[in-house]
RNA sequence: GGUGGAGUGGCCGAGAGGCGAGGCAACGGCCUGCAAAGCCGUCUACACGGGUUCAAAUCCCGUCUCCACCUCCA
């Protein structure tokens, strides 16, 4: 029998409340991230819900669960500006720019990909394409007009929001509240103001990029469609934990389950726990490539920042706590982030600590109090700030055996993926017609003090301050680092 | 208009009836040729007004301010 530690708590946006997590099968869980729409490169603000889904995935690794993950790619059928009619983002995209559609799809995926690896985002098992579904979700569509849950409409097949009982629950929302027709034209026809299109047809003189034949004509599957099809396909029809931005929590997961129960009609709840990250903000506002606010990882790293920073400072607060980005709060996290690196100083027991269970075993007297008390703060609810809080602590009580402090470090970073292990000062790459002047002026320098003239010596310090790098003497020797 | 959330020290940000979270910055000291880095120390806060309680940042009532979602969005 497994040791778990203290329960899993989670918040379950499903039920609006904290709850205990168990997973369906014992020592299985099974989890599906909303993925990007891969039509523009992701901003960091983006990049926070892979973060939340990967803290998720450690957490639930330490608890000794074997973990099949999920992460989709929209390529396909994620509309500019409405549910039901106009634009698809991708189709845009490509009309704006020489690539085919399907070339700047990959291209941004890719990126999306370096994204993560840069944050220390644990892969995920599978990372399906929308376009690689399309004939199962012909399929699940065909079902759901066979079920009489979908309705055909010249603009293509909806979903009749009305045989889906308890639609909206995800979103504590009742249909009456929500005001249609404001920024969104009105589909004529439509049942109920909240149906939504599950296949999308060609109309009288258009002609899409991406189309495929189906039983409605040529078209494009709706936007929500992928996520059911894809995530029951490799994942099985009922599944643990759905996760995403709030942002979904209103439409997008609300749809998703109203079609995936009408489809599966067996009657019970399609997913029991739904995680949604909150929004990072900018000024006190959402952070937003239409308000020019939406910035990318590669931007900071070209900047100087080290992506672990972005993630540190990520994990600094809650992920259902809204959070103001501003330089400086990074900065200050690449300062701690710098000093956490600094006390852990060399290799960490990784391996033997990924687990509770065998972090207690590997854990000496004085340091299982201390990995419990991680382990209580990861599990109220991922509480990541906490679990730094502890560490902080622990690596400064000089009470606490240096072996306890490393494997105290192992556990962090096994639960929080910094790179705690890694130099403090990366070696920075000079830029290569810089690199002899730098180095000559080094070793002038160190002449220099070995002559004790502090005259010349600091008049070098200040002309390599002046070309960027910085210089501090160590008992080991002059070391130098880039100016930020 | 509806719904949800938030206001904590110079800044960020946990906590949620009694134990000074933590980080960044600043200041003082140690160290250092001087700096930088590092180390030690200092800085007792919870939007406002009432109330409950032996005890309130935490619970209740009211007020103000901010944000998000309901509409593409992580």
């Amino acid at each position: 029998m497994q040791d778990r530690g203290t329960p899993l708590v989670v918040y379950n946006s499903l039920t609006r409340r904290s709850e205990e997590f168990r997973p369906m099968v014992d020592d299985q869980v099974r989890i599906y991230s909303c993925g990007p729409t891969v039509y523009n490169y992701p901003h960091i603000g983006n990049l926070r819900a892979y973060v939340l889904s990967d803290t998720l995935q450690r957490a639930l690794r330490w608890k000794g669960y074997e973990i099949r993950k999920v992460v989709n790619i929209t390529d396909v059928g994620h509309l500019v500006a409405d549910a039901d009619s106009g634009d698809d983002k991708l189709e845009e995209a490509a009309r704006a720019s020489t690539e085919s559609v399907y070339d700047l799809a990959r291209r941004y995926e890719a990126a999306f990909h370096a994204d993560l690896e840069m944050l220390r985002i644990l892969p995920a098992d599978l990372y399906p394409r929308a376009t690689d579904y399309i004939p199962q979700m012909v399929e699940f569509a065909a079902v759901l007009e066979r079920k009489g849950a979908a309705y055909r409409l010249p603009t293509g097949l909806y979903f009749d929001t009305s045989t889906s009982p308890g639609y909206g629950r995800l979103a504590g929302l009742r249909a009456d509240d929500q005001r249609e027709g404001a920024r969104v034209d009105v589909v004529a026809g439509k049942r109920n103001k909240t149906d939504f299109a599950v296949w999308r047809t060609e109309q009288p003189g258009e002609r899409r990029l991406m189309r495929w034949e189906s039983p409605w004509g040529w078209g494009a599957p709706g936007w929500h469609l992928e996520c059911s099809v894809m995530s029951i396909d490799l994942l099985g029809s009922h599944f643990d934990i759905h996760t995403g931005g709030v942002d979904h929590r209103e439409l997008h997961h609300v749809n998703e389950i109203a079609q995936s129960e009408a489809y599966l009609d067996d009657g019970a709840d399609w997913v029991p726990y739904w995680l949604h990250n909150e929004f990072i903000n900018v000024k006190s506002a959402k952070m937003a490539k239409s308000k020019g606010t939406g910035l990318r990882l590669v931007e900071l790293v070209e900047d100087g920042v080290d992506p672990a920073a972005y993630r540190l400072w990520l994990l600094t607060s809650h992920y259902r706590a809204q959070s103001d980005f501003s330089r400086a709060a990074i900065d200050a996290a690449g300062t701690t982030l710098r000093r956490l690196r600094a006390r852990v100083d060399g290799p960490l027991p990784i391996d033997r600590t990924q687990t509770y269970q065998a972090a207690m075993a590997a854990a000496g007297d004085e340091a299982r109090a201390v990995v419990r008390r991680i382990d209580e703060a990861v599990s109220d609810d991922l509480n990541t700030a906490r679990v730094l809080a502890v560490l902080q602590e622990a690596l400064q009580n000089d009470d606490l055996p240096v072996d306890d402090r490393r494997l105290v470090a192992a556990v962090a970073e096994n639960l929080l993926g910094l790179g705690l292990d890694e130099p403090a000062v990366e070696a920075a790459a000079l830029p290569a017609d810089l690199e002899a002047t730098v180095l000559d002026m080094l070793a002038q320098r160190v002449k220099a003090r070995e002559a004790r003239d502090w005259g010349l010596a600091d008049q070098i310090r200040s002309n390599l301050e002046r070309m960027g790098i910085g210089i501090k003497d160590t008992p080991q020797g002059t070391t130098w680092e880039p100016i930020k």
